[in-house]
DNA sequence: GCCGTTTTCGGCCCGACTGTTTTCAGTCG
């Protein structure tokens, strides 16, 4: 039986491929719009495939559900095939390079018989390129400076890494006298859990002056493109920086545009049209004006299309739209919703601090109660705790809440524990009893087959004394995929179970998938936001969980972080009883 | 390829920038 990977990869691939072929880009865009609505894990394409309903899916037509069925039952599709023996493997790697796209690709592989990335860069190297009609010097040292940067990064950053850098050049953009506002816009500001590049926009009367300054600034270490209003610049880490200027009176709607989703402004655009109107960065226009209507902020801008505000995170339609539309948006959770923390490390296993620092800085943070989750006995290699050392860390935190419960903190006794490949917990009944809450994470034998693993995890929710199921697919962002597992089935038993599912708030994992927080939401499932810290540092990473949270339409009623502890652990305890 | 209370044909969101041209194609977001 396919994945829904494995499809998705073809379909990119198609989309591609058509391009390079010369079809309708309309027509490619349809396989690149699928890829985005078949990612959505709610969808059961399998199901569908067997109720041959796939055509009641918005955006997917007769052409591509007739794909999907042959990719279903054959594992490949004769189109692709045929696109396949057209034009070598490579050419679709090459439109990867930035300010490379099909038609390049399709220039060099017809005049030159380029047919690889490596074959590209001689070919740009030796100056066969640059005589290329449509293409010049400039062409091919930009194609040569894509490659090296294609290399090096694949073209994604994680979104910490492009928060760290995004960061002092707002700051600096925010310093600039001629500056009056700026802002972080694109996959940033969504928090996504990757970005392409970093997307500022400033509100100035003096764009020149401000390109200037942005060009010049401390990190930029080329100038990729600079005009009038608009600068791209690549930092000395490899990622890309755009800013945008506009006068004071667009500032909002260049900061909605470049915010994007793509596809969510392409649907505020058609809703634009619908209502007689224009819209694009600099304004929404009544049809035949050119003086936009006025807009102060985004709120507003939505307000003009008769909607309540659309909070950025949620800008990937996906059903936003329509929810605003029926004025049913989620009140999403907000940073002072959470009053508790759960899952971190101590000296005790492989985390820096110790058990009181945690308390230390929850009172500096404002923070009410924090859960200790120290690795199991399994996890040798994270310096796991045998059941002694678990006695004492609760010996320890004992002593530590009797310090600092006057000052409003508390210490919960908790545990990382590892599923172990049977889908047991790592201790016996009566050590795990006296724990306050359980997580339990997979670190090991990442390589079960799909029915082996899902079997294993669904029995760890079962176990009464499991409260918080950890990182449930182990993938690293940009790293490593998660391991094969049937993630719709296991939120499912975690709702029957009563399972929270943790959102690991981790950059590097980020794990549950946002895309299926609102499933499980949806599911009946409660979540909560694990900073999985192993340092004082790794407490802020609850921003990037949060962020995951929100676009997953996540409420504070459906966060256990927002409970008081008393709650917390009488649902724990409770849940034990079942 | 998708879609449809004006439509089963003919549209499909819109603009900036670059490099190559000398009016525009390609790429990007």
């Amino acid at each position: 039986m396919p994945t829904r990977n494995q499809l998705l990869d073809a379909f990119r691939e198609m989309g591609v491929l058509l391009e390079l072929d010369g079809a309708n880009t309309f027509k490619s865009g349809a396989y690149s719009k699928a890829v985005r609505i078949l990612g959505d894990e709610s969808i059961d394409i399998g199901e569908h495939v067997q109720k041959h309903s796939l055509t009641s899916i918005n955006g997917i037509g007769k052409g591509i559900a007739e794909k999907i069925e042959e990719f279903w039952s054959k594992g490949s599709i004769g189109e692709l095939e045929e696109l396949r023996a057209k034009f070598p493997a490579g050419l679709v790697e090459m439109t990867a390079i930035p300010g490379f796209g099909a038609k390049k690709a399709r220039a060099v592989f017809q005049e030159l018989g380029v047919t690889n990335i490596e074959e590209l860069q001689r070919a740009a190297e030796d100056g066969r390129l640059a005589d290329l009609k449509g293409f010049g010097k400039k062409t091919a040292e930009k194609i040569l400076d894509g490659i090296a940067q294609h290399r090096r990064h694949q073209g994604r950053h994680r979104i910490d890494t492009a928060w760290q850098a995004a960061r002092p050049i707002l700051e600096a953009l925010r310093g600039h006298k001629a500056v009056q506002r700026a802002e972080t816009a694109g996959s940033l500001r969504r928090w996504r859990e990757s970005a392409k590049d970093i997307d500022f926009v400033c509100a100035t009367e003096n764009p020149k002056d401000v390109m200037e300054f942005f060009a010049a600034l401390e990190g930029v270490e080329a100038v990729i493109g600079r005009g009038d209003t608009k600068a791209s610049v690549r930092l000395a880490n490899g990622i890309n920086a755009d800013l945008r200027c506009v006068a004071p009176a667009q500032f909002a709607y260049a900061l909605a545009h470049f915010t994007g989703s793509k596809e969510h402004n392409v649907r505020l655009r058609q809703r634009a049209i619908e209502r007689g109107l224009k819209l694009n960065e600099y304004g929404l226009f009544p049809e035949g004006k050119d003086v936009p209507l006025e807009a102060k902020d985004e709120a507003a801008i939505h307000d003009h299309l008769g909607l309540p505000f659309i909070a950025p995170e949620l800008r990937e339609d996906m059903g936003e739209i329509e929810a605003a539309a029926d004025n049913a948006l989620p009140n999403l959770i907000v940073r002072e919703d959470i009053v508790g923390l759960m899952h971190m490390h101590t000296t005790y296993s492989d985390g820096q601090p110790a058990v009181e620092d945690y308390a230390a800085w929850a009172h500096r943070n404002g923070i009410a109660w924090m859960g200790i989750a120290d690795h199991s006995q399994s996890a040798v290699y994270a310096g796991g705790l045998k059941p002694e050392a678990v006695r004492a860390q609760w010996r320890e935190i004992d002593e530590v809440n009797k310090r600092w419960e006057k000052k409003g903190v508390r210490l919960l006794k908790g545990i990382e524990s590892d599923i172990l490949v049977d889908g047991s917990l790592d201790y016996d009944d009566e050590l795990l009893g006296g724990f306050e809450f359980v997580v339990a994470s997979v670190h090991s034998r990442f390589n079960l087959s799909e029915d082996e693993q899902t079997r294993r995890v669904i029995a760890a929710v079962e176990h009464p004394r499991t409260t918080i199921l950890g990182h449930m697919t182990g993938r690293l962002i940009l790293r490593r995929d998660g391991f094969a597992l049937r993630q719709k089935d296991v939120i499912k038993a975690c709702a029957a179970a009563g399972t929270v599912i943790e959102i690991n708030a981790n950059p590097h994992r980020l794990d549950l998938d946002w895309r299926l927080v609102h499933y499980a939401i949806d599911q009946g499932c409660l979540l909560s936001i694990g900073p999985d810290a192993h340092a004082i540092a790794g407490l802020d990473d609850v921003r990037y969980g949060l962020g995951a949270a929100r676009k997953g339409w996540a409420t504070k009623d459906d966060i256990v972080n927002c409970w008081s502890a008393d709650k917390f652990i009488a649902y724990a305890r409770d849940k034990k009883k079942r």
